[in-house]
DNA sequence: TATTGTTATACTCTATAACTATA
DNA sequence: TATAGTTATAGAGTATAACAATA
């Protein structure tokens, strides 16, 4: 698929947590090419896997602090996402300054074709591995992931840039 | 160490891909946090990586495109690696137009930081798996790598946004 | 006075294109 | 005329701060 390096260099030796950043890397450079024909992006795909478990009472700022982004930043993604139809916001009611966040119909619809592309990716990206073998694998990123505090569906990317922590 | 989350949310399915690639951005995260100290990106250390095994034969015009980076953005890399007294860059007397490019001593020894630190990060990162888990996800990562023509020492992340591809 | 969502501004990173000096 | 490296410009993405409505 991709071409060979013109520019041949022997290879250098990188460690385990080098390889998983790059595979990692790839997996998410992939996954962003395949979105867009779906006119996604991976920030956009967060919010509506968040919201497909239709949460009634999620509104924007609590939203923005699971996902670990800046409130300004998700009014955006919003405006797109409901610009397209796949995601509505109400006002709360109960208190007239929150909207409550949900995915529609379409949404709905969008994010199953999005799971559709990615266990195609899924499947062409293990390819070379057994059912055992990804299991193997699977088990043991989720540790290395449980000793990290990983929270499960909330990417780094998104807070790639975020504090300085000076 | 990280807090937990402050919202909480029922854990959504995600892939294996997607925690390759969650797994992988912490990691880079992570290594790009410890090597402020040292006054290196992941991008310098890149390239570091790659001078450090000496190829006297390496310009920047072979360097950017091994690297899949512009030209332009070398440049900048350069000059702060060399500010920093870590690279040099000397005129090729064959080429008057071409750069030789070589790390100094400072700078295989900014080097050896690194990798000091490197092994740090991994230790603490995998620390819950085996001798033999470990060697078992290198090898099934590395398999991974292969299948998807992945360049050793050449992370995706030089050529995030490079190109459209459309 | 504090909080939710929004808008405005600035900063960083990167790519593209123009430029110079050599070939 | 083409190539290596550099400089200049512009665009995308993001954070920070100011703002309006509501509590």
């Amino acid at each position: 698929m991709t071409p060979p390096p013109v520019t041949q260099l022997k290879a250098p030796r990188v460690g385990l947590a080098y390889l998983l950043s790059q595979i990692g890397a790839h997996a998410a450079d992939e996954f962003g090419q395949r979105l867009k024909p779906l006119e996604l992006t991976t920030q956009h795909v967060g919010i509506l896997r968040l919201l497909a478990m239709k949460p009634v009472e999620l509104t924007q700022r609590k939203l923005a602090e699971h996902l670990r982004i800046q409130p300004s930043r998700l009014v955006l993604l919003l405006d797109e996402l409901e610009r397209k139809g796949l995601v509505a916001r109400h006002t709360d009611p109960e208190d007239r300054r929150a909207k409550r966040l949900a995915a529609t119909e379409p949404g709905l619809d969008r994010f199953r074709a999005v799971e559709a592309l990615t266990r195609d990716l899924e499947a062409e990206l293990f390819e070379d591995l057994s059912r055992d073998e990804r299991a193997a694998l699977a088990g043991l990123l989720r540790r290395v992931a449980a000793k990290a505090d990983l929270i499960p569906g909330v990417h780094p990317a998104y807070r790639r840039l975020a504090k300085k922590e000076k």
